[in-house]
DNA sequence: ACCGATAACGCAAAGGTTTGCGCAATTGTG
DNA sequence: CACAATTGCGCAAACCTTTGCGTTATCGGT
């Protein structure tokens, strides 16, 4: 039932018949402990094999080394990418990583960020669900004495250090280059618009039209609940029955896209010489699509580093009471074969 | 520099002039405490807000309810999705979930498991990297008293709980289909078959040809040393540069199936009429590619889940010293548009 | 030979919680 | 009214480590 015993400080010291400071002041070779005695702990410290104890040292020391992530998904190359940017800056700085996913539920994140309060974390950083519009369970871990720095999915009515992407830049890059290729009837699908990142690539959507004097046509744009390959086959198709005259689309992510190629494909059109497609987040396997997935690219690594890197700031400059940082990253078109060249 | 003060049990206990003690007990209403008192700290408790503090529990009972998984990497659909199940089947047990990490290191896992030891998880899930093969940061992490599983690769040197796919299985069954179809010169592009799971996909495409009394000519085998798109890129470039006739494609995953496909696009082939594809792993968008990519499908999640019951389990019986238990789950072939369909 | 300095080490507290045991007071019983 | 039983609570240990401060002993200097 009980745990075999690890062997301790005290164990050490009494075998030696010393006192556990001297074992302790000798383990990190404190100066006033003579080489003799310094070498016999180190002896038996090897070969009993002491491990010092986390828990007491942070219950000592009021902190655990750990920050923790909390993300809608893991699954899903955006976020699993942003983890790995976040894993690599804090194991450097000699944190451990704890990470959890709320599966996009509310009630979810409250309960991981109350076990994070619970666990004395160092600090978290999340990308808030969908539906998180109340920040109570923020406050509460800043109460705490966890500071906190949100990614990717800003939350405008909650202060605190940001680290985004500008979505809005993105999609106007990639609506306003469907213009200029010649695409006068171009469809947007998009994500749930409560999630603010995909509310801002509807608006770039809109403004590249307004900017460019092209009349918006609300019936082409579809509201999806979600934004995997289902809800691009779904709104395609709900698209494509209205038989509206359409010749581009602008999904909200790749996936979506990826869906709606193939229905496009499947109704014997061509992509790109009828439609053009653009998704968002420039997948890995974008480019070995046929034709290669025209998308727009996010610094995801850098996202997940700088945030991190920002998180580990609050614990060296303590002092420092600046104001809340906010970063704003470029995102870049890349263009492939799914949708038309510029004319020359 | 020090973080705000929790208000501790002591903390209520000295505002009401009753004993910590008292307190403790108030709070999980044990029966030698008087109405009146449990009253009292309980509403103090809750207008301070009071938490309590795991460290110190954890420092009690010896047990911290965490437990770790360790991964190679994280991005990507398969482990993003063990995990997946891992966590859902965890954290419904009241259990927090740390997440590693180790890149394809074995310093870096040697390292991870040494942080998971010291900070005293319960039990840890392990998928090793590729150039695991020695195992004595896994005795120590049992010496520390934490029960190990481990999942997806086996390691025939040690001994443990494992939970495996049977990739021998997948792979047969589909070079098996290839060779049904017609095809008569299969190349194989393997991942690094340092990996026990690509050396089964290996012989049991090799065990395929066999069975099937269909010569091997190793020329059209190439050994890779990752398994990316890149590498399915270089690999099949390789083989076509040959010039050795061939007509199917067995890739080690989807990653390197569609990185093989673009380039027998490329040159302008057909797919499947010249070169049939079958992949490993069924990712998501394999059913949306063009054509749509057959692979073979692993119950990922459920792998995940079934992991960390095994593990779970021995946290109730701790009793129980069975041998370690072998779980191998079964994968499915999944016929798409990639490979020639069975002649009627 | 004595005093002061310094080297080497031990004591105890602190960090927060639980729990067995013991003590006091209150109530009930004979 | 006295004694027993019960109720309500406090003490202190235990979990493990670090560290300020106090203690001892040794050595050199005068």
């Amino acid at each position: 039932m009980q745990r075999p015993k690890q062997t301790t400080i005290v164990d050490i010291a009494s075998q030696l018949g010393v006192s556990p400071s001297t074992v302790s002041r000798a383990l990190h070779n404190h100066p006033s402990i003579s080489e003799e005695t310094k070498r016999k702990v180190l002896a038996l410290a090897e070969q009993s094999s002491y491990q010092p104890n986390l828990l007491a040292l942070s219950l000592l020391n009021k902190r655990t080394g750990i920050i923790g992530i909390v993300v809608p998904e893991i699954t899903g190359y955006f976020f699993a990418t942003v983890i790995s940017g976040v894993q690599d800056m804090v194991s450097s700085a000699g944190y451990k990583l704890i990470i959890c996913q709320s599966n996009e539920s509310f009630e979810e994140e409250k309960k991981l960020l109350q076990d994070m309060a619970l666990l004395r974390v160092d600090g978290v950083l999340i990308s808030p669900t969908r539906d998180t519009h109340t920040f109570d369970h923020f406050h509460k871990l800043r109460a705490a004495g966890a500071p906190l720095v949100i990614f990717d999915r800003d939350c405008p009515q909650f202060e605190a250090d940001k680290v985004l992407v500008d979505s809005y830049d993105g999609a106007y890059q990639a609506v306003e280059y469907l213009i200029k290729t010649g695409c006068k009837h171009i469809a947007h699908i998009s994500g749930p618009i409560s999630i603010p990142t995909f509310k801002q690539r509807l608006d770039g959507y809109l403004n590249a039209h307004y900017d460019n004097n092209i009349p918006i046509r609300s019936e082409l744009i579809v509201y999806s609940d979600g934004f995997v390959s289902d809800d691009g086959v779904k709104a395609i198709t709900q698209l494509m029955n209205r038989n509206d005259h359409l010749d581009a689309v602008f999904a909200v992510d790749d996936a979506v896209a990826i869906g709606a190629m193939r229905i496009i494909r499947e109704r014997g059109l061509r992509i790109p010489e009828d439609i053009s497609i653009v998704g968002f987040d420039d997948e890995p396997y974008a480019y070995f699509f046929n034709p290669s997935l025209s998308s727009v690219w996010q610094p995801v690594y850098e996202l997940g580093m700088l945030s991190a890197k920002i998180l580990l700031d609050h614990f060296t400059n303590r002092g420092a009471k600046k104001s809340y940082r906010y970063e704003i990253l470029k995102p870049e078109l890349v263009i492939r074969d799914s949708s038309r060249q510029m004319p020359l």
